[in-house]
DNA sequence: ATTTAAATGGTCAAAGTAAGTCAGAAATCT
DNA sequence: AGATTTCTGACTTACTTTGACCATTTAAAT
């Protein structure tokens, strides 16, 4: 069996034994568990733990450092996918992201304060630098889906 | 856990045992019965007792010394101007961004989901498009203070 | 009153700890 | 064989802790 194959197994148990959606590792221990570069630990959630895969993960460095996981819940997964790849894409207007924003909270996926931020953060106010256009909206299709994922991230407590 | 967490911790607890808004300490008696260095007081300080933070400290060396940690206690309409024109300004970097987000979290200004969805908006990876450093900073303020003005008028209409 | 010593706290750079990145080697698949 | 995936190692970035040296204030000695 692969290394990262056997890295994602025992993290995907540690999980279910945790009885959680989230688990908090140390890369280093992990990876001298399973006698391999450290970094391999950081392919093995580049390439299993992504978004896509339903999880997200964030960390921290320097003394008592740590690697987060949490998964996406289930059912707002296809939904989220749906938002990231088609609605959002690589690029969108300032229009069409209010448009989303408006719409995610009329669907009750978003609150008016969620959507009111959003909103702030993509508008055409804030992004008024002097950079081309197309360069704003490949931006702002960062800024939503990062956005999106925070989102997505939090669905977890409410069940 | 980390010794900067306990310490801090410690003085919170401290604090609120005291039942007053600012207690005063010795540094060296502190760092003695943490056993360890005197400047690592400084350290908690400087990255967890900071205006950001809600507080203001002072303090007096030779005999007799002191440092003094103060909770203060800003109108919302207060710190949303001191937000607005020291810290955010017309550059900020996506730490400071960051840190500025869990401040405001910490201090009940928002919620936990919209420090996440506001450290989405401004972090690294949401601005990573190929523009210059100093743009994206400059971006990034801009984005964060459209949000912050979000903020204020839902407060605003609140009361 | 002046000088000196003792008692504090402050600063900053270096060491320590821990995670991230990325190019290239190695393995595996077609 | 060629393409793709996996794995490693050198280098980088970020946060924490320490220690050597500095500044200020009070107390004692002259």
């Amino acid at each position: 069996m692969r290394l990262s194959d056997a890295i994602e197994q025992f993290i995907k148990e540690m999980m279910a034994e945790e009885q959680q959606s989230g688990i908090d590792l140390k890369r280093n221990e992990l990876a001298e568990y399973f006698h391999c570069a450290p970094s391999q630990i950081n392919y093995v959630l580049s390439t299993r733990f992504t978004p896509d895969h339903g999880y997200i993960t964030s960390s921290q460095r320097g003394g008592g450092g740590y690697i987060r996981i949490v998964r996406i819940v289930r059912s707002d997964k296809e939904h989220m996918q749906y938002l990231l790849r088609d609605r959002v894409g690589e690029s969108i207007s300032a229009g069409e992201a209010k448009l989303l924003c408006r719409h995610l909270f009329e669907r009750g996926v978003i609150n008016e304060n969620d959507a009111s931020l959003m909103m702030a953060a993509t508008n055409a106010a804030a992004l008024s630098v002097p950079v081309p256009e197309n360069v704003k909206d490949a931006m702002r299709a960062r800024i939503l889906r990062s956005m999106l994922l925070s989102v997505a991230q939090r669905a977890e407590g409410g069940e």
